[in-house]
DNA sequence: AGGAAAACTGCAATCGTTTGCAAATCGTGT
DNA sequence: ACACGATTTGCAAACGATTGCAGTTTTCCT
């Protein structure tokens, strides 16, 4: 036990097992590599060897000297709102779910919080450090712009958020204006006709959303009007029971940008005892788990995560192979439950 | 603009730049960590070629050199419910602070979800990669005893999960066996007799909440079972289903193991047309967003969520410094809303 | 002006692994 | 016994940044 551990602590480096297999590190490194060139038996050894001392090599090394990392940047900009979005069930799921995806492919995941406004080339920080390989973007926040830039000169990168005509940057996200067109529809068939947004509109997505409306709204001849509110629980709280309070009775239909906010505003049109879905329909985003569960349960827009955490990475992966990639863009789902 | 792009791909190492500015790589290196050895004006113009072309020193050259990398691992592992935990609301938290907290102390973060069962090094894989400076475990799973056996050779290593009598690695956790016992008194100051534990106590923080609760039903005279719940929401609702139809009627009290749990109890109590509080009471654990948004809002345990992000990263970073630390547990709060 | 101390800078080795190339070993057919 | 491919191995130069040590320049004092 204590010889085991001694043995243990003395390899460190290749050169160290080398030195017990009475070999050269290059054969080492080529046996544990999974390289052809060794022999049977030699390879059986050192491989015994490495067992037995628990040895890895050094990634760091290996990745300076191979020029790549195996790891996968990360990186979640978060805009105004910022302490929100890190735990914002959306985002945090589908980190989940590259997480699984990177796993699955053998790379590992490093995580960066980003706030743009503090510091302007988060993004060229990231890929020029020489840590990643390739760089997963979450949320294009109100980084349209420099993300633009980056992609001019850097091909492993894919984002999530949403598609605009012509854009140069690889990004994979819901059919957001759909989304949109989907939500206000439903609220118009369950018979609305006074429509409120509820959301910032000010991140591209969201945005989005509010303009597939607002076509549904004009063709059918509805209102509309968007009610800025911040995504951060805290804060969206006060900020719709002050909307509610302001319309009051002129409206009878909600697009939520979010489940996290149909789900506040479900409360706060309680709190005033305002009907859902007779006096008010409401349609969130998402279909977060929440969503089921709430009183009446949401009818929201689904996007499918898992789909795009998938999609997100095997873009990737073309794209460290050097192929150009087209975007990807997913359809939502209208999930209809007892809301509207 | 096309000149800026050329001269910026020319300078990709600290030697390129040394070239440039005309002093040696070792001077370049000196003024861009900041030494004081370097002269005033020197640093100025390195600085100010540095900044022109977007140089940023290679981290895994600097690394390997320096024996550090300047990343946390945190590790996720994966229990019997493999899918359900990385997309834990409680634990996507957790890992939302903990990367506000080492972004703030200049470390990055390496996100590594593991599945024990197939992978038993998992935890030495991951220390001995190279890539990272210490490492932070998000929940003992079923892994308590992997884990102790590496933390008698390895010091940066903070946990998160439940604190036992001598045990040797440090962990920060909730006092879970506490949070038990104030949300079964509770119950039973609500007027419960006959509590049911929902969760599985197989992980050893849920089996201290259940065994808290057991001090105080025993010592109130109030019975108590276990109901054997998975976490993954999916699976969680058919069992409580099933649960609530065998126990029917025979139950005054519900102890959920977790706020996502209690919410599903909600639903399915509910559905079966039994009132909370009056006919059965009810308790979760955890306080999560959620836990203020049901009807009606839960009674719930409070962790400190950030309080523990903070915790372990400070305790990381002093172990990281050679000190060996204490374990620290934070009290549980009990939040008294409308369910109980 | 001369000289010693202080302030900078350059040199070269080093971190641990990979890999092109050359050398060594093996097997086999004559 | 020898030659000739085919396999295996070893050698040594990278990868890019850091740092102890030694050398150079500057500063300052007499």
């Amino acid at each position: 036990m204590s010889e085991d551990r001694t043995t243990r602590t003395a390899v460190r480096t290749i050169t160290d097992l080398a030195r017990l297999a009475g070999v050269s590190p290059g054969t080492v490194s080529r046996a544990l590599a999974g390289k052809s060139l060794v022999n049977a038996k030699t390879r059986e050894k050192i491989e015994a060897i490495a067992r037995e001392h628990g040895f890895r090599p050094n990634q760091m090394a290996s990745g300076l000297r191979r020029q790549k990392t195996g790891v996968i940047g990360v990186a979640i900009p978060l805009g105004h709102d910022v302490r929100q979005q890190i735990s914002d069930t959306f985002f945090m799921t589908l980190l989940g779910h590259l997480a699984d995806e990177l796993t699955l492919e053998g790379y590992d995941l490093m995580l960066r919080r980003v706030v743009p406004e503090d510091d302007a080339d988060w993004l060229d920080r990231f890929i020029g450090s020489g840590m990643i390989d390739g760089v997963i973007v979450i949320g294009q926040s109100d980084q349209f712009a420099r993300i633009e830039d980056v992609a001019d000169g850097y091909l492993p990168m894919v984002v999530w958020g949403n598609h605009q005509q012509g854009q140069r940057h690889c990004v994979v996200g819901t059919d957001s204006r759909l989304g949109g067109r989907m939500a206000a529809e439903r609220l118009i068939a369950a018979g609305a006709r006074r429509i409120a947004f509820v959301g910032d509109t000010t991140p591209i997505e969201f945005a989005a959303r509010f303009a597939g409306a607002e076509d549904v709204a004009q063709r059918m001849g509805a209102d509309i009007v968007a009610l800025p509110t911040h995504l951060s629980p805290d804060r969206a709280s006060d900020e719709i029971a002050r909307h509610l309070a302001a319309a009051d009775g002129r409206i009878d239909g909600i697009f939520a940008a979010t489940d996290t906010l149909a789900a506040l505003c479900l409360t706060a049109l309680r709190e005033r005892g305002i009907a859902v879905p007779e006096a008010v329909r409401l349609v969130g985003f998402d279909d977060l788990p929440i969503a089921s569960q709430t009183v009446p349960p949401l009818t929201t827009v689904r996007q499918d995560i898992a789909a795009g955490a998938r999609g997100m990475v095997q873009l990737l992966l073309r794209r460290l192979a050097g192929e150009e990639t087209e975007s990807l863009v997913l359809p939502p789902q209208l999930v209809i439950r007892q809301s509207s």
